[in-house]
DNA sequence: TTATTTTAATTTGCATGCAAAGTATTTGCA
DNA sequence: TGCAAATACTTTGCATGCAAATTAAAATAA
């Protein structure tokens, strides 16, 4: 157990921490052209995909805090990108729910993945394959250590 | 240019932010007993790298947002483990200066590197050292888009 | 059935990240 | 020398991330 290790350069926690950042910063500007932030359009993403979910599955899918997510889903709602609705059944669950508009947005979102990754001019696309890949053992090795 | 690539699990910057997240919440509980956040954590490193350097120099080694280190300098000299003390030089500037108490707390952090690695029960030395390599090309890439 | 426990969300308080505006100082140029 | 432009920070406003407390409803046990 040496000092060594206390060193920002060795810290691969920092990596993650700047290069999460970095990225997300990268998405700011396109995304503000549909008016919505990065955690937004990871709800987004995560509609386009499955819609009419519980707000419970939309946490789990997105690994967006739970009470962050209230919040979140409060900010589109108003801005009309979905409906939040009481589940007849279980009527402690709510169910996220789509507006056309939001179903549109997809279509004015299509090309983002492509202007990000053009930024990534010394990554091909099988090294970002194996980021992702490292990135989802990190994420594997960290969860439910409760 | 697909709608495929709008889905969650071809999002490299998702797997970051939830790779970050994860890692930053692992830190939680052990910087919890140093009493201090993960942000303060990483200017603390700095710090025990390289002290009584400016304001400025920090931001540029820790990448943490300017306005948001005036706030954790703050706190962290509230706390008793730093100074703020200004540039006799040049009156714009303000040096950090880490007080014994700070000094001290090296030594109470040299084994949380240990604490957190022995979390990644998945991932070896070598694709550590590749995922810090990959990790850093995302950074550099993403630099200076002003 | 009633009481206890669990589940699903929301709320609250604190600590950032980030953009933008504001304040001192210092530089640089006419 | 005098003033505009650049620097180095600080402040402010908004959007999370996260833990902890709270509320409402369903599931389970007694």
């Amino acid at each position: 157990m040496s000092f060594e290790q206390l060193t920002l350069k060795n810290q691969l926690c920092h990596r993650l921490y700047m290069a999460s950042n970095s990225i997300v910063r990268a998405y700011r500007e396109p995304l503000m052209k549909l008016n919505i932030t990065y955690p937004q359009y990871v709800v987004m993403m995560a509609l386009w995909e499955q819609d009419k979910v519980t707000i419970a599955a939309l946490v789990e899918t997105t690994m967006i805090d739970g009470g962050a997510m209230t919040q979140i889903l409060k900010k589109m709602a108003d801005k009309g990108l979905l409906e939040i609705i009481k589940d007849q059944y279980d009527k402690r669950k709510r169910l996220v729910d789509l507006t056309p508009q939001g179903q549109a947005l997809k279509i004015k979102a299509v090309n983002i993945p492509n202007e990000i990754s053009c930024q990534f001019s010394s990554i091909n696309s099988v090294q970002a394959g194996q980021l992702m890949q490292l990135l989802d053992l990190v994420v594997n090795d960290l969860a439910d250590k409760t």
